[in-house]
DNA sequence: GGATGTATAATTGTATACAATTATACAAGA
DNA sequence: TCTTGTATAATTGTATACAATTATACATCC
């Protein structure tokens, strides 16, 4: 883990997604069950315990480590079957944010999901599979942000580490990549019509098949 | 607001406790768009600014106030559709928690669920709101921790304060409480028979009620 | 009078010192 | 050998001091 260099971003920040990066590639330091004491990420850091200590505290609220008094934080480790119940949650509750998505969507923000489209186009040409992935969470985003429902966003917002790590497993695979981007576009196309249902319908199967593809790359995995 | 006595807990959760309640009672002080700073609290509370800044945090994870950087934190309102859009992801994903605490739920669970009843039978004759109140929010959290599934725990979890504002308003109100003890009553038998999709058919029921319920309140009050 | 710049005050951001608690090592006794 | 007690170390919890930033008030200039 690289010191922290000077930015206009708090020291606070910095250090969680910091701590948050190690924890979600996977870092052996920071691998499920492994001990975090505040001494050692300040001085790995390079700034005081009490930036430490915030980061650790906003973690514990995301559920990447739990801290127990006087004892320091542990990593907690998330399961194959936190994932699956992650993505059966997602179906509900984005089927939700599409459906609302649908009356509330403006003009602009549908030219900025035909933008990302097109740049999800062109970057799948180039085989840019971390543009994509961004691309990807960022049209979702959209999606959550058009539904104008902050309690909606709030929840979504709260998976994102959870949903970030399946993501990062279900990385290389073109084939999901193009199909991913059909079923975009399918999306886009009910949220331009104005059609709710047709949206919730899109986001589901959408959904239903990245769960079905993290499946087999978690069983292939696995043994 | 009370100054923090000593206790067994730390003094951030106390803080923590201490400015939530503040909030959600509706202080006058702690109105959606007061301005709370640090130095404030911590005087008000007794306590230096360390754990209070953490409660802040913390607060601010939830959803209740927003802190901006070298500006402090303001306290965030929670809208009626807020509300209302608080119950339609509830009974998506407490529909799901139903499906999977019928699949998981042992029968030490199934007896405090129903020494649970007992007691909320016991205070609905006794016409004593509050505990009505505390029975049926311990009365989901049951079910959420049946469905073995932490992902989902957490999200309930992070609805939490949306839902116990939700709870306070609608709480006077005793023809609401005798349907919700039925309600609860048909959950359980669901869950006792183990049959997840009754279970789950229940518990939306029973959140489209409070839901239903909940509207003519605030259509009531809000003229 | 209104805009603008500057000094001061208020507030948060960070670092550090100390207190409280818990873990660890090791010795003494059964 | 196993248990138990105690001293020490390690770690977090809290308080406080200082730095950085932003807001406010007021004077100055147009």
């Amino acid at each position: 883990m690289k010191k922290i260099a000077q930015s206009h971003n708090s020291l606070q920040t910095q250090v969680f997604k910091a701590i948050e990066n190690a924890i979600l590639d996977g870092d052996g330091a920071f691998a499920p069950g492994k001990n975090l004491t505040e001494a050692m990420l300040s001085t790995e850091l390079g700034v005081s315990r009490t930036p430490v200590r915030e980061a650790l505290r906003q973690l514990e609220q995301e559920g990447l480590v739990r801290v127990e008094t006087h004892r320091g934080a542990v990593v907690v480790g998330i399961s194959e079957k936190d994932i699956c119940d992650i993505y059966a949650i997602r179906v509900q509750i984005e089927a939700l944010a599409a459906r609302w998505a649908a009356q509330n969507v403006t003009e602009d923000e549908l030219a900025v999901m035909q933008e990302n489209i097109a740049m999800q186009e062109f970057y799948f040409s180039r085989s840019d599979c971390y543009q994509l992935r961004d691309l990807d969470s960022n049209f979702h985003t959209l999606i959550y942000a058009a539904s104008r429902s902050r309690p909606l966003n709030f929840m979504l917002g709260s998976l994102h580490h959870y949903t970030s790590k399946a993501r990062r497993l279900a990385l290389v695979d073109f084939h999901r990549a193009q199909c991913a981007l059909a079923e975009h576009r399918e999306i886009y196309e009910a949220l331009a019509g104005r059609d709710g249902e047709k949206a919730a319908l899109s986001v589901v199967r959408h959904i239903e098949q990245a769960r079905a593809r993290l499946a087999t790359v978690l069983t292939d995995a696995s043994p």
